[in-house]
DNA sequence: TATATTGTGTATCGTTTACTACATAAATAG
DNA sequence: CTATTTATGTAGTAAACGATACACAATATA
């Protein structure tokens, strides 16, 4: 199972490197293109679409990113630390495990709808099938689904042991659920629906908390 | 939107065509093709693969089903009818809305964890991303979606005018919200989920139904 | 039997894939 | 300055991709 904590590498621009200097930035050539993979998968992006986008040969690509999964892996990596962790943070720090899943689901809604980047949630609909030659790739995504869904059952427990949630409570079952909403909602923005559509959808799945009170 | 209703072709084996006859059973090649694409997904399933699992040569395999898109089509085609529409048939039947997404919801966590074929489904986590080339087969698969969606507001409407759903609720947020948990549940079978955790996953879905008078 | 028609196996086709050899350019270090 | 180091652009590589040309085999029809 993959770790939450995700090291950024930040470009050092002020140490300055023995050779010619590199002619791009390097964050935001990983940023292309992590929105590159994010839009069409992994298997769907080639190096030509890359090269083409990041606006650079392909052995200066090479020799910053090592190789395509490589690239791959690193863009994730970004995108852990600039979209998912915020998300996950909202988990962990609210009041009560009901509180943080409701806010992870929210903020959810709103990332994966939000216009400056392609829809949907590279890690929740990511890679789900691919050839065995890309297994690793495969699995790790996998990894990264699992994590969340890890995220989610260390909140319910702490919950438990705050008393805020029944400590008879089926906790795997409702972080199976909730990580299932989170890859519903990805699809759905991937199909298109907006971030109002993601947000009934988050509060429909916040109706089936334990023991919720409901108004007809 | 694509039509829910889909004609097989199925062989005639009794009527005698002209030419040399077919070494292989077609419809049965159809399925090990449906398998590889619902396994590794449309551009993770080469022709190698095809050709190798199908037991038969490229020029077999185009002379029957005339390209790669054309035949993952007719696999898509075999599923909907084989295993999809008997899902749908267990909503539209059913006496009312409320019992109709449920058996739906039971329906999909048996079938996406069968054990004789891949694990999850194969158009709710289908080409959900892909090549600017393959961009026709993400929108067959989008449709199928769509068309699922479709299936379910049409089964809420019945409903409301059946008398056993209020007429103001908004149908369009549950139908949504029902389409986003069958996706999520097959995210979460490609992830290993087993039956029992899918069952769990559609009962707190139900959870959720409008009106429902939950025990803690 | 002769002809038409269709499927099969061999051996490719041209294109795209991910990746790299190599010479040169641009920086630092001594 | 020279030497070293790193990045870049040109022009490739071998392998895999989807798809076929062609000769031959196997059937139905005339």
């Amino acid at each position: 199972m993959a770790s939450s904590i995700n090291f950024v590498v930040i470009d050092m621009e002020n140490k300055k490197s023995r050779g010619r200097p590199r002619a791009f930035d390097r964050t935001q050539a990983l940023e292309l293109a992590l929105h590159l993979f994010w839009a069409k998968g992994y298997e769907g992006t080639s190096l030509n679409d890359l090269t083409s986008t990041l606006g650079i040969n392909a052995p200066s690509l090479y020799a910053a990113f090592e190789s395509k999964p490589a690239l791959y892996r690193e863009s994730i990596d970004l995108y852990l630390a600039q979209q998912y962790e915020r998300i996950g943070a909202l988990l962990a720090q609210a009041a009560t495990a009901r509180i943080g899943l409701d806010s992870m689901l929210r903020g959810a809604a709103e990332q994966f709808t939000a216009p400056d980047h392609p829809p949907g949630c590279p890690i929740a609909s990511g890679v789900l099938r691919c050839a065995e030659a890309n297994a690793a790739i495969g699995e790790l995504t996998a990894d990264h689904r699992r994590n969340t869904r890890a995220m989610m059952l260390a909140r319910l427990q702490q919950g438990q042991q705050d008393g805020d949630l029944p400590v008879d409570l089926d906790i795997h079952a409702l972080a199976g659920f909730y990580a299932g909403i989170i890859q519903g909602m990805s699809v759905q923005a991937i199909d298109g629906a907006s971030t109002a559509d993601l947000l009934k959808m988050a509060d429909l799945a916040m109706q089936a908390w334990p023991g919720n009170p409901q108004a007809s």
